[in-house]
RNA sequence: GCGGCAUUGGUGAAGUGGUUAACACGCUAGAUUGUGGCUCUAGUAUACAUGGGUUCGAUUCCCAUAUGUCGCCCCA
């Protein structure tokens, strides 16, 4: 009995048709971020567990793998914590950063959740300070890309947990903001009557769910929440408002269109670790795809590793699960192969030849594969039509005695017998 | 971790309590001896997930397991 071949749930396998296109994503994403000056790391999959799951708790720890004492990458920014406060001396700061790589996370598999899935990332990590305008810069690199990848209208959606904490405050219920954002953060999801159970749940009164879904709803530009922070007069709602009001400037200063930018108080990632500036981009088409890029800003990068303070600002493109639900709704373009240029085909058994032959093809920069299988010539110009290559190439012994190629243009239907060292200009 | 549904060749997909389980794609060859996607012909495959049960007989009905898939939770 044979072993039954199979590919795991959860992990993405693709034909080469579709490898071309998901390599191509990667590609633009990369070639984008190291056009923002951002230095390219590679980390390992595995870690020490304990450096790992240093700070991870809850629902995270659940769903990593472990491998004895090693446990496997879950995301690529605590990697990179370690990283930085492993190579400080070596780094230059503001360190910029991008990483492209798997990672992998024990969760049943659904449709756009895997096991194993790249994120595309990139950080910024100041020594000590980091300057808003880097939270700025970052809308814009996302929209680079997005415009780039063509692949319909998007929003970047903005907040700032700064506001929501001075706003929590406020309303004196600061002691259970994470939560609160926590659900917040799902009212496009669950809609405003169950948002307010949830809250209720928790604890809180009526009367401020009430206020707060008013707020977080309300239609906030930033005029309106300059208006606001008057009433209020708390110092994170304040700071939270400036901040949000030298991103918006900033990133339109760079070039960043406002139809590409809003504000939505409901963003707050459920993620605790950011701080300030967060960000989230949607389709404009395809809302229900989720967020195709996330991120934020967080005061301390690596604060259960170090001492020294690092703040950093970043975003991460779930590149697998963005794919994939791309390639389902079948935005993507069909991307030519271009495997070859030209494959030769042997008639004979004159190797010595075809291997001149061969040379002189890559001589003039053409890309070339010889097929060796004996079959039918038929059945050999289908395998070079299904590849896309352009160009075959006979050698038989008739071309070996005269010192010649064939070469056939299977666009044009033309065919030239033609000297060795005359067949660049049929190439 | 919890729940719904599913599982037939390399792939997609019909169908049945009773001899040889359709069809299509793919692949190979021929028509066309060294040349094209179409067409026609022929060929090609360890296929009813595994283990029990009911039955004279199970791929079909029942149960369990495995795997897949879609939700919930959580996330990218």
């Amino acid at each position: 009995m044979k072993v039954k071949p199979r590919t795991l749930s959860g992990y993405m396998e693709l034909l080469p048709k579709d490898q071309i296109k998901f390599n191509n994503m990667l590609d633009i994403i990369k070639r984008n971020y190291e056009y923002f000056g951002f230095l390219p790391l590679d980390t390992p999959i595995l870690e020490a567990s304990e450096v790992l799951l240093a700070k991870v708790g809850g629902e995270t720890e659940k769903q990593i793998y472990r491998i004895d004492d090693k446990v496997m990458r879950f995301d690529l920014t605590v990697p990179l914590a370690k990283y930085v406060v492993l190579n400080y001396g070596n780094l230059s700061f503001p360190f910029r950063r991008y990483q492209i790589g798997k990672v992998y996370r024990g969760e049943r598999a659904q449709k756009g959740r895997f096991r194993e899935f790249y994120q595309a990332d990139i950080d910024i990590i100041g020594d000590n300070e980091l300057s808003i305008y880097n939270d700025a810069e970052i809308p814009y690199i996302i929209y680079k890309i997005f415009k780039e990848l063509n692949i319909g209208e998007f929003k970047i959606k903005i907040n700032n947990r700064k506001l929501l904490n001075g706003y929590f405050e406020y309303l004196e219920i600061n002691d259970k903001a994470s939560s609160i954002m926590n659900i917040i953060d799902k009212l496009r999801k669950i809609g405003a009557s169950e948002v307010t159970e949830e809250l209720i749940s928790i604890g809180i009164k009526e009367e401020k769910v009430k206020n707060i879904i008013a707020f977080v709803t309300m239609n906030a530009d930033i005029e309106v929440l300059k208006k606001f922070k008057l009433n209020i007069d708390n110092k994170n709602f304040s700071e939270g408002v400036n901040e949000l009001d030298q991103v918006l400037k900033y990133s339109n200063n760079l070039g960043l269109d406002k139809k590409y930018i809003e504000i939505d108080l409901t963003i707050s990632r459920g993620l605790d670790y950011y701080t300030g500036t967060v960000y989230e981009t949607y389709l404009n088409d395809y809302p229900n795809i989720g967020s195709i890029c996330s991120g934020g800003r967080y005061d301390n990068l690596a604060s259960y590793y170090t001492d020294k303070v690092l703040p950093g600002v970043g975003i991460s493109i779930g590149v697998t699960r963005l794919f994939d639900q791309l390639l389902e709704l079948n935005l993507i373009k069909d991307e030519e192969i271009n495997v070859s240029d030209i494959l030769i085909i042997p008639m004979t058994e004159n190797y010595e030849y075809i291997s001149k032959c061969y040379k002189e093809v890559q001589k003039n920069k053409k890309k070339t594969q010889i097929f060796y299988e004996k079959r039918s010539i038929k059945s050999i110009i289908n395998y070079a039509l299904s590849l896309n290559i352009k160009k075959v190439m006979f050698i038989g012994d008739d071309e070996v005695n005269n010192n010649t190629v064939t070469i056939k243009d299977l666009d044009k239907g033309e065919q030239n017998t033609i000297k060795i060292n005359e067949m660049k200009r049929y190439l």
